[in-house]
RNA sequence: GUGGGUGUAGCUCAGCUGGUUAGAGCGCCAGGUUGUGGCCCUGGAGGUCAUGGGUUCGAAACCCAUCACUCACCCCA
């Protein structure tokens, strides 16, 4: 069972087998077809970048930077570490490849089932390389761009059949508003300093936004009496999310206002957005995103308003999966290729290779097994037909086709069964 | 990172308060049909009882450690 000496996939990590890999296609296929119908282009970075390119960006006070993410120095030195999202990446690439200047159009990237690299405790749903798709749209400061980035996302489940989502939304303001609200929020959370649970009282003065996403239930009485940012937008940033809300119903989609949804990165403007699964138990978060007015100017870029999501691929099949039960997928063929001695079985393979050749789904034996056995195999690979060639087959330059379903049987001559096989299965489509 | 739970055949799991050669179902292989699948019958292969220590006359079972998975927290996809 185990290799030797016990080497095994590292903790946290996943082996994707054939047999998940019809539903990660089925993923990736549905994001593929969104991506074509609302015109975004591939996008695929290295999986190293420099570290201090996502501590700039994420932020290195974040969980994410400060104690998830994988760093090492490379041989030459450099500082490098495994992304641990793909913003980031993206924008630096916009940027490197200067898709950003010279033009007014906006930009629209979108990645598919990417690795990304945590350092963390793995659970179920919870992995330390996991893979994401998702959206950058970079160029527009107009709400309709976040109500295209959430339609995005929605749509890719819709086509999935998923239907038990959860969309929240809040806007954390643009710089001078929040500033504002930290100023009434802060001195808050100060004079109610010695009732907060020990995480918060940190975080108060590291991060005191993120006091509000605390789930202790110390804290939950004094969050419920906070200060609300959503009380603080400046007047465009009212506008602008009032808008977004009525996008987002002309898009027939449903969400709840939260105003206690703040999220982990730092570059986060106005729009903020995450999608929950109730079928996922506690790491149930499908997707997260929202806009980042300033993000790419940091990394060195003009001036550029933007919006993007991220979505786990992991956690959408796993909600697949509680939807639609466990979908074992077996091997398939059309075509089992039934031989009975070497002779045979060199003349078997011939023609499989002409079938192959002739894009012909067919398999054969390779054991030199019993017919019995064979057969058994043809019937669990679900052939349509067997063709079987014994020594009498061999003599007469022409094998017996079975069609399985009905057990009928007819010779079929060597240099005939390519053109025989192919005219079977376009009738049959 | 914190606190719980679990780990027996390829898979799903039984194995009583420690007691001989560790079981079942499914799957796999073979025979019943000397060249014909599915259903049925019969037989067979397959296990360092996660790993390493310890307690004991004796450990799959009890204790400790490690590893993995898992639940909640934390965090997020």
């Amino acid at each position: 069972m185990l290799p030797i000496e016990s080497v095994r996939a590292l903790r946290g990590t996943k082996d994707m087998l054939p047999a998940d890999a019809p539903k990660w296609r089925e993923l990736r296929h549905a994001v593929d077809g969104v991506a074509k119908t609302f015109g975004y282009g591939e996008i695929r970075t290295p999986v190293i970048e420099q570290a201090r390119l996502f501590k700039r960006s994420v932020g290195e006070e974040t969980d994410i930077v400060s104690k998830e993410m994988y760093e090492f120095t490379d041989n030459g030195g450099e500082a490098i570490a495994l992304r641990p999202e793909l913003t980031a990446p993206a924008i630096r690439a916009a940027v490197e490849h200067g898709m950003l200047t010279g033009q007014s159009d906006c930009v629209r990237l979108y990645y598919n089932s990417a690795p990304n690299f945590r350092y963390e405790k793995p659970q179920l749903g919870r992995l330390r390389q996991h893979h994401q798709f998702g959206t950058e749209l970079l160029g527009s400061p107009h709400p309709i761009a976040d109500a295209e980035t959430i339609t995005f996302a929605i749509s890719v489940y819709r086509r999935l059949g998923l239907r038990t989502f959860r969309v929240r939304l809040n806007s954390l303001a643009s710089a001078t508003a929040r500033i504002e609200w930290k100023n009434v929020l802060v001195p808050y959370l100060r004079s109610h300093f010695a009732e907060l649970s020990k995480e918060s009282q940190h975080r108060t003065d590291v991060n005191p936004m993120r006091v509000l996403d605390s789930k202790a239930p110390e804290d939950q009485e004094i969050i419920r009496n906070a200060p609300i940012i959503l009380d603080y937008l400046s007047a465009d940033d009212r506008s602008h999310f009032e808008e977004l809300q009525t996008l987002l119903h002309a898009a027939n989609i449903e969400f709840v206002i939260d105003p206690l949804l703040v999220r982990g990165l730092d570059y986060y403007t106005r729009t903020v957005f995450e999608v929950t699964s109730p079928d996922l138990g506690s790491q149930d978060a499908l997707c997260g995103g929202g806009r980042y007015d300033n993000l790419v100017e940091q990394l060195g870029g003009p001036p550029c308003p933007a919006v993007g999501f991220g979505a786990g691929v992991e956690r959408a099949l796993l909600a697949l999966e509680k939807l639609q039960g466990e979908g074992v997928s077996a091997p398939s063929t059309a075509l089992f290729v039934v031989t009975l001695g070497a002779a045979a079985q060199r003349k078997g393979f011939e023609l499989v290779s002409q079938l192959h050749a002739a894009s012909v789904e067919c398999m054969l034996d390779l054991h030199g097994r019993s017919m019995k056995a064979q057969m058994r195999e043809a019937n669990r690979l679900g052939a349509k037909f067997v063709y079987i060639i014994g020594e009498s087959e061999l003599a007469e330059q022409a094998g017996s086709l079975k069609t399985m379903a009905t057990g009928e049987q007819q010779k079929v001559t060597f240099d005939r069964i390519v053109t025989t096989i192919q005219a079977y299965f376009t009738k049959l489509s």
